[in-house]
DNA sequence: TCCAACCCTCACATATGTGTGAGGGTCAAC
DNA sequence: GTTGACCCTCACACATATGTGAGGGTTGGA
């Protein structure tokens, strides 16, 4: 697949398929004239990375986290630093405060809509 | 209380909270001498605000939903547009997105940390 | 053969959340 | 009355994710 296709089909601009390989996000095979080519699986990937990012992680992690996302599981760094593993545990947590403020204000949000809908329906 | 405190309590540079002011997400007094006097309220909200950048919103959209957070529930928008209601929604939508993706890659970042100690606990 | 639709790299531009610092008031304690 | 710790308003700087476009190759079909 080429970067058109890949595009197409993520709804992510080609410059920012090009911005997430330099980021080191994702990776392509060269065709002999020069042009990227994708593995299937990289839509995938691009959308967990599109994801990530509207999440709120910068690139700089999500790099870190990707490996730990393949099917079928594999584990890249059997011998990881005790650093890296902080790093992943450390994100893990950030990830679940994240997750935590998302819901509080996510439920907010839709009681208060509850709320307007119980007024007008009173009217 | 003033900048100072509040940037402490919130750990938030003085730098954000006049930046905040400035995209309409808090609001202040201001004493005689021209500094602003903030109610103790602000802390939690400057909290909230935080923890909504975090998670990748933008003020814009913070600046919308924060009405609906304000605790005793108030209507604030009893004769809101349809349009305002519509916004509400979408938003209350992507935060459910948002959630989901979160919860997918922290549990599998979960599951790979302990993957990784499975492998060690055995040798 | 030529055109359209791809692709490439490179570079500059923009929006948003932040940092930093200049230049200058206020005020309480010494 | 001076000093130090606050506060103010600019304004410029920076990182990150993105857009845009120039200048130029590749390729397949009319």
């Amino acid at each position: 697949m080429r970067i058109g296709e890949l595009s197409e089909r993520t709804a992510t601009s080609r410059r920012l398929l090009r911005y997430y390989e330099e980021q080191g996000l994702i990776n392509s095979a060269r065709s002999p004239n020069g042009y990227r080519a994708y593995d299937a699986k990289l839509v995938d990937r691009v959308l967990q990375i599109r994801g990530l990012l509207d999440a709120g992680l910068p690139t700089r992690i999500i790099r870190r986290i990707l490996p730990c996302l393949d099917k079928p599981r594999v584990i890249h760094f059997p011998d990881a630093t005790p650093e890296m593993l902080a790093t992943l545990e450390a994100e893990r947590d950030r990830m679940t405060e994240r997750i935590a403020c998302l819901i509080r204000n996510r439920d907010a949000v839709a009681a208060y809509l509850d709320a307007v809908r119980e007024t007008r329906a009173q009217r």
